[in-house]
DNA sequence: GTTTGACCCTCCAGTTGCTGGAGGCCGGAG
DNA sequence: CTCCGGCCTCCAGCAACTGGAGGGTCAAAC
């Protein structure tokens, strides 16, 4: 006994649109077993049912209807298609490989934004006092103008990638303002030591330090070590170098945002004198 | 200062090709800043830049360009697009999870077939003793004919799917061979337990058995299973029921395959009479 | 006998994010 | 004078469909 099925009776077997199965039929994926020389009308059979669950087996493993057809053409064994198998296995490894990048980049970026408008919305700052713990950082250090630390951060970025474990930060070299010759490094926290040409990878050592988170733009940076300054004075401290500045929100990965919205932590290490 | 850039130039400053300039330009996604009047010629400003490093990015995160049209019109900070972030890494995880489906079934297959092709190019095979372990196993018992146990199969795989963890077998209920009123049991093993409507899931207790491998069709079982009767009678051993069936290889997920390939392990359980 | 409604046909356009090519303009170098 | 490089526009095509227009066919109901 032989069935035949009209095209939308074939369709409710499997599953597969009307439209769908017209352009399988277009592209010769899916031929029909006859087609009415009078009507135009499709007729399929048992053995395109067949055929059908085999290519949708198939397009479940996401191969395109290109491959589906050439497996078609010349295997009829599971055993005979390991080789596409394996190279479908790999690309799609890679696909997952770069989207679980994408994740953890997008991840970041809302922890990040989160924290800072926590912090940010938390009362006014003042001077406070932490025992900051020892820290592995990746940074590069070169004197010059402190607009250049962008392209320095850049750079970092890019060749951190994936190791970068917390904020960006600036440790800074001179105990004073300098336009021109300063002597600073921009750095990224990491989760291990990496060898990478031009950057310089080790622990900062824990120490202790007067901290202030400063508000806005980093013009106005100055008002905020004024106030650590004097705070250091007032309590007869001794400041170690290099300071460091960490970076909370600034411009980001994507916009620049608006700079009365940064937010940078200074830091002082200090000892009593 | 105002630099302006021809298209060209642009394309070199910001990595994108010239085509793809041109593209987004006429969708209106990123406009030169001027177009002269005279040549058509496009040119871009240092905003323009700006605006490309967003897209850019953005498009790093696989955004569709029309999500990146309205992030350009309504943000300008990346604490306004978390709700995006958001939306975008549940598709993305949504993707991930499907692709690591489609891994895991495709090592299946792949594992399945070098196992089977191990089995067949060992030696020939004849009847052994063998220890079977405990297994947990999930099956749905049926009176008819064995044709019918491809749907019970059928049904076993999409409603247990992942938590399938060995090959198909099947239960024998009765000591000998039944045309029409069998009593079998086709099952899958499964890791845990499960409540499924209309499917049994027990543990098939440790059991003492002979095993032999079948190859070849299902039609020429019955000589592998007057060798097992033989050897039993010449033992003077107990055949226990159920009497199990397990397919190392029959027709795939995909292709029927070649019935002259398939291996089939029959398992008698005995016991000392 | 006709009309209704379900079903089928073909052909064309649109989706996304480009890529490639044809055909043509313009300015500078050999 | 021709060639090359850079720019322009417009059209086609990729993959895998989806949607719609416009029209023929079939079975049953009125």
């Amino acid at each position: 006994m032989k069935n035949i099925y009209s095209i939308g009776e074939f369709s409710k077997i499997t599953g597969l649109p009307v439209k769908t199965l017209r352009f399988y039929h277009e592209k010769g994926l899916l031929i029909p077993a006859a087609i009415d020389a009078s009507t135009g009308y499709r007729e399929y059979d048992d053995a395109c049912v067949e055929r059908a669950k085999i290519i949708i087996a198939l397009r479940r493993l996401e191969f395109s209807l290109e491959e589906i057809s050439t497996i078609l053409d010349e295997f009829s064994d599971e055993s005979d298609l390991i080789s596409h198998l394996r190279l479908r296995r790999q690309v799609i490894a890679d696909q997952i490989r770069r989207q679980q990048d994408i994740t953890k980049t997008i991840d970041d970026l809302i922890k990040r934004e989160t924290e800072a408008k926590q912090l940010f919305e938390s009362d006014e700052f003042g001077v406070e006092t932490k025992e900051l713990p020892a820290q592995l950082i990746a940074g590069i250090r070169m004197t010059g103008r402190y607009e250049d630390c962008g392209k320095a951060f850049g750079t970092l970025g890019r060749k951190l990638n994936r190791h970068i474990s917390g904020k960006a930060l600036t440790l800074y070299y001179d105990g004073e303002y300098k336009e021109t010759d300063a002597d600073f490094e921009p750095a990224m926290p990491v989760k291990r030591s990496l060898n990478i040409d031009g950057i310089s990878v080790r622990e900062l050592p824990e120490c202790q330090c007067l901290t202030l988170m400063h508000k806005g733009p980093y013009e106005e940076l100055g008002r905020s070590y004024r106030r650590l300054f004097g705070y250091l004075r007032q309590r007869e401290l001794k400041l170690e170098l290099p300071t460091r500045e960490v970076y909370h929100k600034g411009p980001g990965m994507i916009f620049k945002g608006n700079p009365n919205n940064y937010l940078t932590e200074i830091q002082f290490p200090v000892t009593a004198s």
